[in-house]
DNA sequence: CAGTAAGCGGACCGATGGGTCAGGTTAACT
DNA sequence: AGTTAACCTGACCCATCGGTCCGCTTACTG
């Protein structure tokens, strides 16, 4: 139900299969340096290609933009998904470290993933990386690496994993020049919040007494 | 050389006042609902006047920007800045709540301060507003409320203050229908992450050790 | 209650960007 | 080499948006 790319039939001609990675390269490239709204035309041009080529294989841009996140989005789903296969409860903290590969694959691309008016395929990727987020998350608290209050659920609503997904990536692009490994820092941060001994700070429901 | 609101000249006509009220108003509300594009015609309408009009008080897009980013920006700004001038290092708590109160007061217009295409000014409030967290956080550290090896500086770049600015309205921005204190709870991990007992997990300089 | 300048409205303009299409081009196969 | 269908190109179309302009309206002043 997810995996179903709409491939346009296998073409059997080399210059299109070339002009398609050339275009998600050149693409990729452009999103990460002009944001979002990087224009098709720019696309093309970059990739040294017409701009009706574009919407070949990509009938809008919207499935580009999908395309290039699913490129992303699996590899550490699939990391997440073998680590909550292998029911080793002591790889909790491997789990965490699969999220924070994860948050390295995205660096880029992570506006393209949270956009809030992303395309329906967009949105189902974002939500399933959402649930392997949240499934490593209570393996490790199950494990005893993180404190019980932390929220994880289903739903988004209120899920604390939501703050290991957006944050770090986020945060990072709005530091100008940031150190490759600053989004590595925030989310020890992060982890630390998540791992406090319990008691002292209560996280529910009302504000943290601080 | 920041509060030059450039205000053209004090009009005598109670409409034209109002006008600017009512455009205030609503493009807040527009921009809060339709983000950082909402358009000007959109906002007009929602004021019940003109498009011109809108130029008339705001020269351009980006001004009519700066001027609601101006009005939210100013409180949290004066009570970081009073509670510095307190001198009292039994105010760390305190201090902390002042930049909580910062999130709460920026909520809906977080994006509008963070844009990172923003106008000179909407920069120069940001910046001013950054270096006032920066002091709160440093007075805290101060006072032993913080771990030491908190980053702060006045240079943007790898400022751990950047998490406290950024992260809890854009992370509760992904969430649909979000608790209206869900960012006080994001406050709070985060919090828990900065203050956690040293030495177990340093922060610096190379990966956590998960 | 005029007189007047400030204010207002909304048609209009130029720029930009996503998406289309007709016609030339080329890779694969025989 | 010849055939053909897939492929590529870029001029073009249309919608949107920020910003302008000029004629009309209206709130203040004396």
């Amino acid at each position: 139900m997810l995996g179903s790319p709409h491939e346009p039939a296998r073409t059997s001609r080399a210059d299109a299969a070339r002009d398609r990675e050339l275009l998600l390269a050149a693409a990729e490239a452009e999103f990460a340096e002009r944001g979002l709204d990087a224009s098709v035309a720019d696309i093309a041009r970059r990739a040294g290609v017409g701009e009706g080529t574009v919407f070949r294989h990509f009938a809008t841009k919207d499935d580009l933009i999908a395309a290039i996140v699913r490129t992303h989005v699996g590899a550490p789903d699939e990391v997440g998904q073998r680590l909550l296969t292998a029911e080793d409860p002591a790889a909790a903290p491997l789990e965490f470290r699969a999220v924070a590969g994860g948050q390295r694959e995205q660096r880029d691309v992570s506006f393209l993933l949270n956009a809030d008016d992303a395309s329906p395929e967009v949105v189902a990727l974002r939500e399933r990386l959402y649930r392997t987020v949240c499934l490593l998350v209570d393996h490790a608290r199950a494990a005893g690496a993180v404190r019980a209050d932390v929220a994880v659920q289903a739903d988004v609503t209120g899920n604390d994993a939501v703050l290991l997904m957006c944050t770090p990536n986020h945060v990072v692009s709005f530091v100008k020049d940031p150190p490759p490994d600053l989004w590595r820092r925030y989310l020890a941060i992060i982890f630390g919040g998540l791992r406090r001994p319990e008691g002292a700070h209560p996280l529910t429901p009302a504000a943290p007494a601080l």
